[in-house]
DNA sequence: TTATTAATGCTATATTATAACGTATCATTT
DNA sequence: AAATGATACGTTATAATATAGCATTAATAA
């Protein structure tokens, strides 16, 4: 198992986070012959200020912000499908919303377990899983193509802190 | 592993999926001494007319022809909450659509599959994969209080007819 | 340079979903 | 039957999310 969860619900120095996703960008777009423009980079550099998913109009109010001038929704969806097509980041479905992807070169799109209370989310990669889901995919006939599996709940954090609270 | 799989994909008398979903309906309503009205009836016949998925907008126009009067979208949003609540109906957040539910009585919000092509979903609901996924989110701290799975693919009948084509 | 392809700016509009508020209906009590 | 309270519905407006179409600009290749 692969997961981010202990990074997105601890203190870590996010600035590594960045670096390493528009590292991992400009190298994946170096290899696919991609262009990583001022507009998409801002756009990824965005989603990766925090673990939290921003939605597109969201992205459009920052982005705005950060280049002082309008920016149109086409903009903001350009970007965004230009990013989901490199697999740097996802679309929550569930939120209508887009996240920093920590892996990548993973095959699969992976789980998402997104808290209900702080709105992060943690991605986690599972080969039992999606071996399990393969498996069921078999012996129903259906040809797997691509997933969407959200979780939603209590991250740890938020967890204790009710936890915390009710002793008091 | 229980689901409506095979229902879905070969012809069947559809009829009784009709008739099974509004006995349940009414059953469920009667014990939770909640009222189902006629629009509520309406619109889960409606979303148990074929085993695909409808949106509101759908909905909207399905139910104004039936009545023969327009029908406002807050009326089937009103309708559709209504019957997500008591689980008779489920959301497919990937498709922004509804689909009657054929476990009402399940406890998790289960698996879909739906087909990119014909655009059928069938539903699975699968003890190991549920008791998976909680494995996973106590491994990880994460308290589990709902999902959302949906794969996309070929169901089996669409298969079929691509390798069908590719021989001929 | 010119031609070609890719990316952007901009305007308009489609699609999905909710808010607010008055009215009608149903169930219960009197 | 009338009064009451809770639930459901009708209606209008609008919020939130997403795409289409076309002119323009920028990058790449010939």
């Amino acid at each position: 198992m692969l997961t981010n969860s202990r990074l997105v619900h601890q203190p870590h120095d996010h600035d590594r986070c960045i670096k390493a996703a528009l590292a991992s960008a400009n190298s994946l777009c170096a290899e696919k012959n991609a262009r990583m423009t001022a507009t998409r980079e801002s756009v990824l550099r965005l989603l990766w200020q925090s673990h939290q998913p921003l939605g597109a109009y969201q992205l459009q109010d920052q982005l705005s912000r950060l280049l002082n001038k309008p920016v149109a929704p086409a903009t903001i969806y350009r970007a965004v499908d230009f990013l989901l097509g490199l697999g740097l980041i996802h679309r929550i479905a569930s939120l209508n919303a887009y996240i920093g992807c920590p892996f990548p070169n993973s095959e699969h799109s992976n789980l998402f377990m997104i808290c209900s209370d702080c709105g992060s989310v943690a991605e986690v990669a599972h080969n039992t899983l999606n071996g399990l889901l393969q498996n069921i995919c078999d012996k129903t006939n259906f040809t797997l193509q691509s997933q969407s599996l959200e979780l939603f709940g209590q991250c740890p954090q938020c967890c204790s802190e009710i936890e915390g609270s009710s002793h008091g």
